[in-house]
DNA sequence: AATGGGACCTGCGCGC
DNA sequence: TGCGCGCAGGTCCCAT
């Protein structure tokens, strides 16, 4: 579910209400979710440890700790975090000393809670490419010019470029005008610089609206994010291009639903 | 190296 | 009304 502008928008309201707070207790009410060999660890080592600040590599959310360690939060497909939570119907809730609740819930349990000494070190972390918004026209182009996958499959790879998710890769195609079965490396200049140009605005556009919410994502505080409103593909198979009006058509990519106007998008 | 499939899970909407 | 199927914003792992 949530890409890099969801788990932005959490990071930046994470910011603003847990950090400085202590931890007073973990409930475990599923413990799949805590990616560790033992779930006790994960709470004691958790209990009376305060917050000290929020960070996001990709879509992986980064929870420092007062001793050093850090809670890593991947949301996967149905994450949630809320705050303030009400310690129900969540798979792991988080008190605070204040009395309030942070509440993971996760409908389809992929979502991955972990206690690290140092985050930097997480495999995940260490795999994960630039971000979008680290990345010049000329070093994108390189990048691209040395793949020969599709490039749609291409911007789904977070070894490639990290934080950006089925919905945005379709969006930022579309709004690039570049057919989502192109070869990475047959993009013309002008066509790459419009695809990063196009990824970038994007993903600043869904951070200022919080996220697009098509069904579990929500913002902190329980609301759903707005920027779906402004899709123009992406779920949208069937009806007509925003842009010419032919039909937009749906196709499987690497088993992922793949929205594009067939006309628009070259 | 690229691509395709399945796995991990739950729950929704659709057609019959 | 009920059932089976396909689908879902992510990632990993295996086979070809």
């Amino acid at each position: 579910m949530p890409e890099l502008p969801e788990v932005e928008t959490v990071k930046r309201e994470l910011t603003q209400a847990i950090v400085g707070k202590k931890i007073d207790g973990v409930i475990i009410n599923n413990a799949k979710v805590i990616r560790q060999n033992n779930p006790k660890d994960f709470l004691e080592g958790l209990k009376g440890l305060s917050v000290k600040g929020v960070l996001r590599k990709g879509k992986l959310l980064i929870i420092e700790l007062s001793n050093g360690k850090a809670l890593a939060i991947h949301l996967k497909m149905t994450g949630q975090l809320v705050y303030p939570g009400d310690g129900l119907k969540s798979r792991v809730s988080f008190k605070f000393s204040d009395g309030k609740f942070m509440d993971f819930r996760d409908q389809r349990l992929f979502g991955e809670l972990c206690l690290v000494s140092n985050w930097k070190d997480l495999k995940f972390v260490k795999a994960l490419g630039p971000e979008p918004f680290d990345l010049t026209q000329d070093k994108f182009r390189q990048m691209l010019l040395e793949k020969n996958s599709k490039i749609k499959t291409l911007l789904l790879d977070q070894s490639f470029v990290s934080g950006i998710g089925n919905l945005y890769a379709a969006e930022a195609l579309f709004r690039a005008k570049i057919h989502p079965e192109r070869k990475a490396s047959s993009l013309a200049e002008k066509e790459a610089s419009a695809l990063l140009k196009e990824i970038k605005d994007t993903l600043s556009e869904a951070i200022k609206y919080k996220g697009s919410s098509i069904d579990q994502y929500v913002q902190l505080d329980g609301q759903r994010g707005e920027y779906v409103k402004f899709h123009k593909v992406y779920g949208r198979q069937g009806k007509p291009c925003l842009i010419c009006k032919m039909p937009i058509k749906r196709i499987s990519l690497g088993g992922r639903g793949t929205y594009f106007c067939p006309r628009c998008q070259k």
